[in-house]
DNA sequence: TATTACGTGTTATAACATAACGTTTTCAGT
DNA sequence: ACTGAAAACGTTATGTTATAACACGTAATA
């Protein structure tokens, strides 16, 4: 259970299954998306993702974008903030790129603080045109 | 389409009822709740409300709280920023709380901006303990 | 080897959201 | 008032996302 981002424990087949798709994956992915990919090869049940993603998230190796019910492979750089997970969503082309950044964590936490509220996770998602669309 | 928050146009029949539900709630609601709640009233069909709902979101005057699927009315104070919505949500009691703060929505854009992004709308929710729960 | 923890497979169902269609209401411009 | 465009409405059907419940399998361990 005390897995650090970035050094996985070994995972199971299942949940290798769904690394490797959202790995390959250029952008987020549905679990209905990642099961029909996956159906090729035995999976069957929205569960058996659902199961597989939610150990992957717990382990830190990927998110889940909450505005768009839909998964990404973490790709913040090791030694960054981990309770910090921010992201931008470009609405013409769709890219999602994963931000960090630890003075946003901590301007987070001041201002949780000042509120009486003892914060333990954030998600944070920035809509807008990414550099190429704009 | 110019509506300024906390300035709403005549709302109609349906928009109304269902701010009046979201009014009286305590907390979030989901939008098949609302529909619970106003099939006394006359409400058949989720797509009634979700209708409705869409329009208050565009109007300010409700935010959709993405990781819950749910919908609270806007209580942020006249005058603060508009682009930035924040929210805390206890994991204890579920009680959800809106903060508004320039100095973030600043800091999101300045964030946003040095990784090419033009942001347009963010969205923060924010996962921990209130004050009452610690 | 029995126990415990975890992962798996399957069926069924719950919960959230929108498509498509036709009708009614609203309201500005004549 | 009349009319045409835009917005809201009502309804049915369907699509999409997520979990409950239960039985079985497997691997580590004490």
């Amino acid at each position: 259970m005390d897995h650090f981002p970035h050094t996985p424990p070994n995972l199971t087949k299942n949940q290798s299954m769904v690394m490797k798709a959202l790995s390959k994956a250029s952008g987020p992915l549905s679990a209905y998306t990642i099961l029909d990919q996956l159906r090729s090869k035995g999976l069957r049940a929205p569960l058996q993702v659902y199961r597989a993603l939610d150990k992957l998230v717990e382990y830190g190796m990927a998110h889940r974008l909450e505005s768009m019910n839909a998964f990404v492979v973490c790709r913040h750089p090791d030694g960054e903030s981990e309770s910090m997970v921010a992201f931008t969503i470009c609405e013409s082309c769709g890219e999602v790129t994963e931000i960090s950044n630890d003075g946003l964590d901590s301007q987070l936490h001041k201002l949780a603080g000042s509120a009486g509220f003892d914060l333990k996770k954030s998600m944070v998602e920035l809509f807008g045109q990414c550099d190429a669309c704009t």
